[in-house]
DNA sequence: CGGGATCCTTTAGGATACTG
DNA sequence: CAGTATCCTAAAGGATCCCG
């Protein structure tokens, strides 16, 4: 978790190249590729992708998602810079979450990728029946 | 696994509901969009976005994948109709793994945040930084 | 209310050996 | 070569209790 290797050694301008880093798994932008695209990530990014939210306000909109893998997945993309946390040390406490700039840009994205896979399911659908009926036939 | 909950329920235009289905967690659209966002499916996806390769070759182009876990990714993304399988029963066997429309269509979105990932990366390794010293400091 | 700490279960995932 | 099967370990994830 706190391993920051470095590898942002020579990068060509070959596609190949370009994608190099990510490909390589010692390589930092791995772990925040996962962040951002891991199970409860994507879900996050997206619900705050509508706005400011309180943890119990994002635990009720990611349904399914435990207290504990909330708080972890919110801390992992607050430490990447992908999230605001604005907390007041009140009791009881208010702590309200929203994206950064930098975070609306890449929620942005993801939420285009969740229309994307939305539109398809149909297809999906179809595509999981056909392989397993050519499976079992 | 096998389980196709319905969950195409009235849909309404307004963003919540779009988004309804993924943040529902009954849904298969959120494992299938879990195949593509996965820790290797990304990255297979994203190998495939250049052309047309063979197991093996596949395997070296995603550094760390395991035989076992690049087999399973590839099956639920062929599953899904995002990637297509040639197989020539010829021995010894060669297969061939290549996207299809569908799947070319989604593995630009998953390319662009790929880049746009790498683009930040300087600003992610800092806020890092930031958030560990505030944390320690 | 927003977590942290603890404990426990389930899944992901790697290593190896084997087969058509 | 392209997998499958088996076994095993590490990590993800859930439930519960607690505290400011």
């Amino acid at each position: 978790m706190s391993e920051v290797s470095e590898c942002a050694v020579e990068r060509e301008t070959e596609h190949d190249q370009l994608l190099f880093d990510v490909f390589a798994q010692r390589c930092p932008s791995r772990a925040t590729l996962e962040h951002l695209t891991g199970r409860w990530g994507v879900l996050a990014m997206a619900a705050l992708h509508d706005g400011t939210f309180r943890f119990n306000e994002l635990r009720r909109r990611v349904h399914g998602v435990s207290e504990k893998m909330l708080a972890q997945t919110l801390q992992a993309l607050e430490r990447d810079g992908f999230v605001h946390r604005e907390a007041q040390h009140t009791i009881p406490p208010k702590v309200e979450y929203s994206l950064t700039d930098r975070g609306k840009r890449t929620a942005a994205l993801l939420v285009e990728l969740i229309h994307d896979v939305e539109a398809q399911m149909p297809d999906v659908i179809a595509a999981n029946q056909r392989y397993d009926a050519a499976k079992n036939g």
